[in-house]
DNA sequence: CATTGGGCTTAAT
DNA sequence: AATTAAGCCCAAT
């Protein structure tokens, strides 16, 4: 049961932990390979409550529309903007396009 | 116990 | 390609 919940947050921030530089996924995908898929909505949650200062890459993972979920604007959703930029990536509003070469 | 709202997804327009 | 509607699951209220 509570179990199982902890399992999968673990699950997830293993799989999100493999993460390269550069590469991104889907809170739904990150589900599925977590075992748990239609749990897209409970990584959001996850990744919510992960601390400030983790060291997990957090913004690498967008929605299944490869946009950053948050609204433009918010704070939340320059700094993920920020640190995807910071790995080569072009966005255009919430909208992840293609990676600068290296 | 029911309602509601989230860093969502998919299928159908 | 963009928008809508219906699903989904947990936690907080």
């Amino acid at each position: 049961m509570n179990q199982e919940i902890d399992d999968f947050k673990t699950k997830v921030l293993f799989v999100l932990s493999h993460l390269d530089s550069g590469e991104v996924i889907s809170y739904g995908e990150l589900a599925r390979q977590a075992e748990h898929p239609n749990h897209a909505r409970q990584v959001g949650q996850i990744l919510k409550r992960l601390p400030r200062d983790t060291q997990l890459p957090w913004h690498r993972v967008v929605n299944s529309k490869r946009q950053i979920s948050f609204s433009e604007g918010s704070a939340a959703y320059y700094r993920q903007k920020i640190a995807l930029e910071a790995e080569g990536w072009i966005i255009c509003g919430q909208r992840l396009l293609a990676k600068e070469a290296p």
